[in-house]
DNA sequence: AAATGCGCCAACCGCGTGCGC
DNA sequence: AGCGCACGCGGTTGGCGCATT
């Protein structure tokens, strides 16, 4: 991506690059992950021989580098899973990225911010009879995507929720195997969560 | 054609948590 | 038990680019 290159904000530290990331930073970063993985962050700065701070280079990774990461815009069944998922879950951006394989938790907040919340606050404002016939229409539209996408499916509905959440990035969802909301499982995973 | 407004998105920041020493 | 480091998360910012006037 790289469009920005200004240097953005004011830091702490001026001697650390800042703003967007140009190809050349990008193939630095990228060729280090491959080799030494994406852990110990602040070294991999240092020695990468990238003049960014760690935090940097993780968001950085997790956001645009990593291989499985899917660009392009949300399908509905996407988008209506996030729906769900925030009714749900609020702003736990983290665990719904969890259930959309391929996408960041910052892209879906950012989603969310751009398309989704004006949505969801109409959703609010109409009463209930309305908001029935708006997700079943959504239902079906899912159900579109389902067959034709063929992406979204579920592992396991319920189990070991924490590990099923913490994904790598192979997991997808399928509504087939859900209820009217499709989202049961969500509900036993924060009663797990709740209780730890 | 130029100016202005607005939406989108990459990136930064601060805070909380986990873990090793 | 306390401390410091590393990481993860959510909120926010700032700039680019498109749409509108």
């Amino acid at each position: 991506m790289a469009k920005k290159n200004s240097g953005a904000k004011a830091g702490k530290r001026s001697d650390q690059t800042k703003g967007a990331w140009t190809a050349d930073e990008d193939a630095k970063l990228a060729q280090y992950v491959d080799i030494h993985g994406p852990k110990r962050w602040k070294s991999v700065a240092v020695k990468s021989g990238l003049n960014r701070c760690g935090k940097s280079c993780r968001l950085r990774w997790l956001n645009y580098l990593r291989p499985d990461i899917k660009r392009g815009n949300m399908s509905d069944a996407e988008d209506d899973l996030i729906l769900r998922l925030h009714r749900l879950l609020g702003n736990r951006w983290s665990l719904i990225a969890r259930r959309l394989p391929g996408r960041t938790d910052n892209e879906i907040k950012n989603y969310w911010n751009a398309h989704l919340r004006k949505k969801a606050n109409l959703m609010e404002k109409l009463p209930a009879t309305s908001i029935a016939a708006v997700d079943n229409n959504w239902g079906d539209e899912e159900a579109e995507g389902m067959s034709s996408g063929g992406e979204l499916k579920e592992t396991e509905a319920s189990g070991d929720a924490d590990d099923e959440l913490r994904g790598d990035g192979d997991e997808v969802f399928d509504f087939s195997t859900q209820g009217t909301y499709g989202l049961e499982w969500v509900k036993s995973f924060l009663e797990i969560e709740e209780d730890s």
